[in-house]
DNA sequence: TTGAAAGCGCTAACAC
DNA sequence: GTGTTAGCGCTTTCAA
């Protein structure tokens, strides 16, 4: 139970504690020679401060949160959610400070655990998702004033608020400079509609593909469901392109905008002759892409470094420094 | 900045802070009619008492830590490492804990996080996988009297380690007898020799295998390299069963110990003939299996319930319960 | 049943 | 430069 306080340190060098308070915090106005001291006392000891005292002398934690909800099986199933942490907590640690995870929890006394931590201040700053800032978390974090930074792009109608995000407009833009590259042509989107209309990052991918292909003069063709992909199938073996909607001419690659848009491709794969001859693209890598049975182009989307922006981010918010950006947009590239 | 404290819980009541605090704690000897009027003034205002103040008077923190190696880039992409924190998460949150992550990270003081943590008494107790239990660590959580639970079977040669872990050798059991009634007689297992002396999961494995096999009076066959099965390969060409030291039937299935070995094999399979005939199965089910060139059997590893059951151990383990089991083997079963 | 006061370990104003 | 003292928000003796 080797518990030694500031007071004990004190008595062993023959100062006051006010004076190893003063070493701990590089305080200026301090001899050289008692610094040493208790310095030496210290470290022979082993001596780390309280940081739960100190937090509550300071009003500090040198902790920081990150929302999240765990009953989203969705995001906790998804690896390239970790990575995100991963980033946060280099970040973290390299500032000296402590990562709180919190789900949302709804405890016994009816508060969830958002709420406690926040006006609790248990943190100093939090990460938070932008599916998480709700107009109501939005409320808490102004009315006690703590910092925090979203992932993704802000989608609260609030000015000011702080996000990182991948940039999807040029995730889109370069995953079809890409196909472009490979010689594709004709080159189908799958972008549902109600999707994009409600995710705005499927918008946005969705945009930089337009963009890019209108730039060089090719044909843009919109799928929003994938049963035009059956009859695109039908069209084909009737030498035919009637009813598809798109460019007569065949298409030789298909953008998914989503991995679940993907798998639903894949499932057709098996005995589809058509799809055999596209080439697939979609965004993000993910694991055993390489095993998959059709191989499919992506844009690497550096989520470990949304990861550490976002965090820099709040730490210079908690820092109050000038000239924080409000938004950062990060760029990817092609994977592989 | 809305900070109401119990001193202004105190004031508007009419009464003293201590009376305050003995209603939060609900502590006995109190008059039912100053609680409800506390009470009520509490849910007015909204009030929560501030945990840090609480923890520094109380020598507690509320929190429960889970330690990692944010370097271990094989953990950090690994799905499944997730799921155990998912579980412990819901665990802690019930108990109305915090949850700290803390990455093996060495600061600017040169002292581990772990260390401060620890020697700090920022949680009240932590899990740690037994990768990183060392004997330093170990003496650490010791020396501090910190209560702490291993995930994975607890590998150092000290007595009492509580430890909870996937039953690898029922699962080796369970994965032979499935594959076997399945109509499969000749089953080979890949096991590396120096990896499955390294880690006891694997031999647990292997030894779940054996020990089915013999029970179904079927004969054994182990493979150390993958380079065998090449030869398998050209023996099955050739007719015969030369240099291969496996039973001379044909083997009609394959158990891989690892993910890993099962990519191995996988990467092989494009123009292999002879593994394409071959039932594969592996532990661990992994997202997208559908979508592989080959079907896999495997067994559920349920990693969720090994992070409850470890967070509910720690908890026993704080609350000094008596009865505690020293570990906690979890059974699992086929997949899908 | 309630209040007053000391204390958890640390910081910060104010003296000297 | 260093010590003294009050205080961060809460709990817990000890009296009343």
């Amino acid at each position: 139970m080797s518990k030694i306080t500031i007071q004990q340190i004190a008595d062993l060098a023959g100062v006051n504690k006010a004076t190893v308070s003063r070493v701990i915090n590089r305080s200026a106005n301090i001899s050289e020679k008692t610094r040493e001291k208790v310095e030496a006392i210290m470290k022979e000891h082993n001596y780390v401060p309280n940081s739960i005292a100190r937090g509550l002398a300071f009003n500090k934690t040198f902790t920081v949160g990150f929302y999240s909800d765990y009953t989203d099986k969705r995001a906790y199933a998804n690896p390239f959610f970790y990575k995100v942490l991963q980033g946060i907590e280099e970040i973290v640690y390299n500032n000296d400070h402590m990562f709180l995870m919190m789900s949302d929890h709804v405890n016994k006394k009816s508060s969830s655990t958002f709420e406690n931590v926040v006006s609790q201040h248990r943190v100093d700053g939090l990460i938070i998702p932008n599916t998480l800032l709700t107009e109501q978390n939005y409320d808490l974090l102004i009315k006690h004033n703590m910092p925090y930074v979203v992932t993704g792009e802000n989608m609260l109608p609030k000015e000011g608020v702080p996000w990182v995000d991948i940039d999807n407009v040029q995730a889109g833009q370069v995953l079809t400079e890409h196909l472009i590259e490979l010689g594709c042509r004709n080159i189908m989107i799958y972008a549902g509609g109600e999707a994009v209309a409600r995710d705005k990052f499927l918008a946005d991918r969705l945009k930089g593909y337009t963009e890019t292909m209108k730039r060089n003069q090719l044909d843009i063709s919109v799928i929003e469901h994938a049963d035009v992909l059956k009859t695109l199938n039908l069209a084909k073996k009737s030498g035919k392109s009637e009813r598809t909607g798109i460019t007569g001419t065949r298409p030789d690659a298909l953008i998914c905008c989503t991995h679940e848009q993907l798998f639903e491709i894949l499932d057709w794969e098996r005995g589809n002759p058509m799809l055999s001859e596209l080439a697939l693209a979609t965004f993000d890598n993910f694991p055993m892409s390489k095993y998959m049975t059709h191989p499919v182009h992506f844009v690497d989307i550096d989520l470990e470094m949304m990861g550490k922006q976002a965090a820099q981010m709040l730490f210079s918010l908690m820092n109050k420094e000038t000239d924080v950006p409000k938004s950062i947009s990060i760029h990817t590239r092609i994977g592989n």
